[in-house]
DNA sequence: CTATAATTTCTCAAAAGTGTGACATTGCAT
DNA sequence: ATGCAATGTCACACTTTTGAGAAATTATAG
């Protein structure tokens, strides 16, 4: 069984995802403990958040990194960032969500923030070398490419849930399609 | 000026699409009223957010139907199908959801999942057509393929509100994009 | 078995959110 | 300008959610 703090953690991800305001009662159902446990973990609803945003910042970071790291070839990386973001699951959409949404103050001096530009540069980079060694479409802006890139993980994601196909199946699937979206 | 009532309906959608449980003056703010004239309205939280579930099903389903009938040509109505997703906005992703979250009991008795089912069935008859015409790769089960549908459609929401591109233009890049993501 | 750490149960008070009545203000058609 | 309809302001009671104390229960290590 997984620890409690971490278990609570999860939950929360996954309730405040879908609904920011559930009430902490959900989060503790969802955990399988009370909600004076949970209360004894977490002072408040806001620490909850706050935590639940670090964890969701270092962890989709840290499957992003790996991924770029993962090759020298532009093509292996792109596969294993859309990988990674599948692999991420409901974590990466929130990932987007706190560095996109409207509400969002976009600061480089924020450490996260920071961390959040050199990934999109180093996935920037990676389309403009694909762009330009033929491999995808250059009329499509790396902006563009990555929102599709979103697109295809978040459908992959759902669709995992809702379907018979194995794992590694839809994966591939995904990134067949992404490829060829993208493709000149 | 729209109508008091309208965009209350509407400033509720957008808000109840990323957080069900959000207080209901945050619903009222983005409507720019009162919490009092939200109220004069609606009767209560189950009021609006059952109109809103109505209003969702009826502006979709509509939308999606008259793509349908725009053409005879299946590939003209996949595109048509993929505007009208974009054009419903923020409404296109809850419509989905409604139908297809893990809470939904769908029974084919009532009358909006009878309806939803339809235009699924269109789609995939759409989609048979296309792939006996070699439009479309074979290989790709219409299931997927309205996965991926959803994930074009809910990306490009999204970039449109975080884009200098025109709408057209945005449009025609996600239509591109997803024909040949499933191209064979 | 025993000590002790973690969790639950029950409780309660403070805070936030909800729905409404009474009246003031605004906007607009006549 | 007058009057009506729509909206805003403020005050209020009510409900739900929140956070925490105290004691009982359960699990766990030694």
């Amino acid at each position: 069984m997984m620890d409690t703090k971490t278990r609570i953690i999860e939950s929360a991800i996954e309730i405040f995802g879908e609904d920011l305001s559930a009430p902490l009662q959900k989060v503790a159902d969802n955990a399988d403990i009370t909600r004076r446990t949970l209360h004894r973990y977490f002072a408040d609803r806001n620490e909850l958040v706050a935590v639940c945003r670090q964890e969701i910042e270092s962890s989709c970071k840290k499957a992003m990194l790996t991924a770029i790291q993962s090759s020298n070839e532009p093509l292996v990386q792109l596969e294993s960032m859309l990988y990674a973001g599948i692999d991420c699951g409901s974590k990466y959409a929130l990932f987007k969500r706190l560095h996109q949404g409207e509400d969002h103050y976009h600061n480089p001096e924020n450490k996260n923030c920071a961390d959040y530009d050199a990934i999109f540069k180093a996935f920037h980079k990676i389309i403009i070398q694909l762009q330009k060694q033929g491999k995808v479409n250059s009329e499509m802006s790396s902006q563009w490419i990555q929102v599709l890139h979103r697109g295809i993980v978040e459908s992959t994601v759902h669709a995992k849930a809702h379907t018979t196909k194995s794992e590694e199946e839809i994966k591939k699937l995904a990134w067949a399609s992404y490829i060829k979206a993208i493709s000149p």
